[in-house]
DNA sequence: TGTACATCAGTGAACGCGCGTTCACTGATGTAC
DNA sequence: TGTACATCAGTGAACGCGCGTTCACTGATGTAC
């Protein structure tokens, strides 16, 4: 059994980690109904007692996964925000992008966030992390909205939540390999041609562009 | 006991479609997850036993309930779309609609149809009646696409992913009461201006409407 | 450097629980004569 | 109409299972002297 770089510490080395680790992989296998706490410690080659060490039960090592799920996500979202600077058309665009890329790259991750029943208010760090990465979708809208004449402005969050449930939408019904059901596009496509198709229609590009 | 206008079979009377509403309102309440065969039996007034006379199993029970929700929400989108006619864009709006309206009214359905891992080629009647549903999705678009010149004209099929996924969305993100996220405006009217600005980025509507 | 002690991550056995499923049964309903 | 029989919906007891959780424990690691 190789080690590595020597980097254990009691016993384990870091099992609270691979025990999130572990959670996902199933998460991602089998659906946020086919992850047991049990399961997940067998995949860390622990006995289920051990998970007790580390968190409180169940629904704590969940909350761990989709806490860090939402770092992530929020970073990426920033730094594709970031990418786009200085035209908020190009930081909305890639934002929307963005999303999608992490729920593809992060399967379990997005799961554990967004169809695990996990209450958000349950943990004020998850809340404020959720927030962050919504925020970064907020303040691309708001700043789009800059470029509107005042009287043909809808308001940001408004702007924002049609994004969000576009992607999500994308991402439930096509991105994900739903058995029998069989995208008619790829789901990028299908995600930024629709973001295009709205951005039109706030009157941000031009009709015949 | 009352027994109401004599109705009842043989004991029961009708336990099958009793064990489907029981399923439903579990649904309903707890998530797809916080459903059991054992409880819908108790639900239901009969012992866990006696739901295999009616299904093969649990996944038999949920896909009985999806089943039905089909129907419905194929109904009441065609429905939705007779009522818009002759007018394309009143369809495809009213139809939009619909959609939203049976997600609130039918939640367990929704759910049992969306968001229980149900596959839908397990079961070819599953499959043709969410064809048929979005079907009716299409055949708005289709109808909606061949009011654009040629030349500027997207695939309906796409319009109609778009329309479907962003009322997805909306229902999943801002529609059902998730518990830690607090909508910032009705979904319907989410749902509404989403498709309005949609619709005239698809150059349907007047740029100033 | 070596020894004694404290810490605490993980063990393994045990628990009660509710699950889905099976089975032989019983008894109400429907039917043939 | 009445009786004998067939049907079959629902019972109740039993099963094996894996779950989440608890507990006293053990033994590897870290630390004080």
């Amino acid at each position: 059994m190789v080690t590595g770089p020597k980097k254990r510490g009691y016993h384990h080395g870091n099992l609270r980690q691979a025990l999130v680790e572990a959670a996902l992989a199933l998460i991602e296998e089998k659906g946020p109904t086919g992850f047991t706490l049990s399961e997940a410690a067998k995949a860390a080659g622990v006995t289920p007692a051990a998970v007790y060490r580390h968190f409180a039960g169940r629904d704590e090592l969940i909350a761990e996964a989709a806490r860090q799920g939402f770092e992530v996500f929020a970073d990426l979202l920033e730094h594709a925000y970031e990418k786009g600077r200085p035209s908020p058309l190009a930081s909305l665009e890639a934002t929307g992008r963005a999303y999608l890329a992490f729920a593809r790259r992060f399967p379990g991750h997005y799961v554990a966030m967004f169809e695990s029943g996990i209450a958000m208010n349950r943990d004020p760090e998850l809340a404020r992390l959720s927030g962050r990465a919504l925020g970064v979708l907020e303040k691309a809208a708001v700043e789009l909205m800059a470029e509107l004449p005042p009287e043909k402005r809808p308001p940001a969050r408004m702007v924002s939540a049609h994004i969000w449930a576009l992607s999500h939408g994308v991402v439930e019904l096509f991105s994900r390999g739903a058995p029998g059901r069989k995208s008619p596009f790829p789901p990028e496509d299908l995600l930024e041609s629709g973001i295009g198709i709205y951005l039109r229609g706030l009157g941000l590009i031009r009709p015949d562009a």
